[in-house]
RNA sequence: GGCCCGUUCGUCUAAGGGUUAGGACACCACCCUUUCACGGUGGUGAUACGAGUUCGAAUCUCGUACGGGCUACCA
């Protein structure tokens, strides 16, 4: 049998999209492009009331932004849409009700007050969540324990209700998760999972399980939260189409933040990103800076993610995108949970930032140079400046700090540094310096080099001594490249311009 | 509480019955560098615990502890 591989991530547009949903999305990518298979966005909005609108091209613009895009796209109905849950309503129905006619499923009349006063009357020590099961579910207001003819009454009178699934008495369901290997449950201890809400709308155990049949998914990879309700799913596809039409299924370990699943508040209080891109809550209208605004380049922040829990086994650490296709594999990923470290996640960008070439950085740093009002107008100038300062940012906005000066003449110099030694012997030097400079004929590094120390020893004064305040002269403080190739960029009028032009600073 | 999953340096991990338990981040020291970085060399640092199987266990089995997840008409 050569199955045709289909992947499907099926993010829900009710909050941003975190760490854990990208690395989903990105092994799910990964194995469909490994296997020449298709990979699909399925939109889960079956709980309306948490609907964020905008949401979802929010989250296909972190897609995009990663260079994860889906082969169907989830907007448009191709063969197997629509993509997302609320347009695919009538699907699900009939499939519940298919289930209450196999004798699979009932109808489930309670409301919402009377589930909680169950849920009160029946906790206790032992049991603080008692479950819809095969015991409660005798005292509750079913088609399991009402007449046929009280059902058809309440039916007939539009009475709000749910499908639930019934769970079979005594069975073990068992499965093969890719990284897991075999996995049993007793099904004694699932309860009676809602199908259908009162709404019309599906739970996501029946949208899944549709949605996986109808578009025909080979494997679906999630996170391992899902664990608990998987044997709810594998029984729905046995009731409904057969367990050889089953995917596979691969339970994903979770990220974890510094106290358990990684969550929005751990961004907020330890002061890193969780989300791909920035993400305002909706009701608290509060900002989450997103990986890709904090100055990450999409290569790096793929690349984090995918060693976050996998390797191929080398020692190698850093992957393109390409070759992570290449590479990856199902059973090298994890089945213990990984904990983020934001450390690390620098390093992975300061080494694609270090690596990168220099026109792979020029639009973003132009981006960033214009919008702190510095005019870059040509290329050539801008990317030989990339390439001098890219070992030392980390995240993109360093550029900002080591760069600006080649793009505008320092307004202020550190004169408390350089003031306490400045003489009339080192004013003497740099004006000579300057007559120097004037009749240099290659402005190179080198050569300005040269030049320097022979002035240097002529006027027996430490090299040191002078190295610092030029540098300050030129950039304004302490700090960027080695001094003599920042004059080279800068050029010859530009550098005596700030030389003369600091001077005056140090003599006042 | 019940069920499920997990456990190798602080963190991410390698090692699939025999290794001085390897690498990376972080940290420390030194070298390079008359700034800051990059780079180089070295260092501190781990098999949760207890039994069992075996000539031999991080590795297989069982128990304990710890961590995490689930236990909604959320996903």
């Amino acid at each position: 049998m050569n199955k045709r591989v289909r992947v499907r991530f099926a993010p829900s547009p009710t909050g941003g999209l975190h760490l854990g949903g990208v690395r989903t999305v990105l092994y799910n990518y990964l194995f469909a492009k490994q296997h020449k298979g298709d990979f699909i966005v399925r939109i889960e909005d079956t709980d309306q009331s948490r609907y964020v609108a905008g949401a979802e091209q929010y989250i296909f613009n972190c897609l995009n932004w990663a260079g994860l895009v889906p082969d169907e796209s989830p907007f448009n109905a191709g063969a197997y849409g629509p993509y997302r849950q609320s347009e695919r309503k009538p699907i699900y129905r009939k499939y519940a009700e298919q289930l209450v006619q196999q004798g699979n499923a009932y109808y489930a009349f309670d409301t919402p007050e009377e589930l909680e006063k169950m849920r009160n009357d029946f906790k206790s020590a032992e049991n603080p969540s008692p479950q819809y099961d095969l015991d409660l579910r005798k005292k509750m207001r079913n088609s399991l324990t009402l007449t046929e003819e009280e059902v058809r009454k309440l039916l007939s009178e539009n009475t709000k209700h749910v499908i639930r699934i019934k769970i079979p008495e005594k069975e073990t369901i068992s499965f093969t998760d890719m990284i897991r290997g075999e996995v049993h449950f007793d099904t004694s201890l699932v309860d009676d999972k809602v199908l259908l809400k009162a709404d019309g709308m599906p739970t996501y155990h029946l949208a899944v399980v549709v949605d996986d049949y109808l578009m025909k998914i080979t494997h679906a990879f999630r996170g391992e939260e899902w664990l608990p309700s998987a044997p709810v799913h594998i029984l729905l596809w046995k009731y409904l189409f057969g367990l050889e039409e089953m995917p596979q299924w691969a339970h994903l370990p979770l990220i974890l933040g510094p106290s358990g699943k990684l969550s929005k508040r751990d961004g907020a209080t330890y002061g890193f990103p969780v989300f791909a891109m920035n993400w305002t809550d909706p009701t608290t209208k509060e900002l989450s800076e997103g990986f890709k605004e904090k100055g990450f380049l999409p290569e790096a922040f793929i690349n984090l993610l995918a060693l976050l829990g996998w390797n191929d086994g080398t020692e190698q650490e850093i992957f393109t995108l390409e070759e992570l296709i290449n590479k990856f594999s199902i059973e090298r990923v994890h089945s213990g949970g990984a904990k983020f470290d934001y450390e690390k996640a620098k390093w992975f960008n300061h080494e694609w930032i270090k690596h990168s070439e220099a026109d792979r950085l020029r639009s973003e740093v132009k981006t960033l140079l214009e919008e702190r009002g510095f005019s870059v107008r040509d290329d050539v100038y801008l990317e030989k400046v990339i390439e001098l300062v890219k070992e030392r940012c980390i995240v993109l906005p360093d550029f900002l700090e080591q760069s600006s000066f080649f793009f505008k003449t320092p307004e202020s110099w550190d004169v408390e540094t350089v003031k306490p030694k400045w003489n009339i012997e080192k004013k003497i030097f740099f004006e000579s310096f300057i007559q120097q400079l004037l009749l240099l004929k290659n402005w190179n590094a080198t050569d300005i080099e040269i030049l320097f120390k022979k002035l240097v020893t002529e006027n027996k004064i430490k090299a040191g001594e002078l190295l610092f305040p030029l540098r300050i002269m030129l950039v304004g403080g302490k700090f960027g490249p080695p001094v003599f190739n920042i004059t080279e960029l800068l050029g010859k009028e530009e550098t005596i311009k700030r030389i003369k032009l600091a001077s005056i600073q140090f003599d006042s």
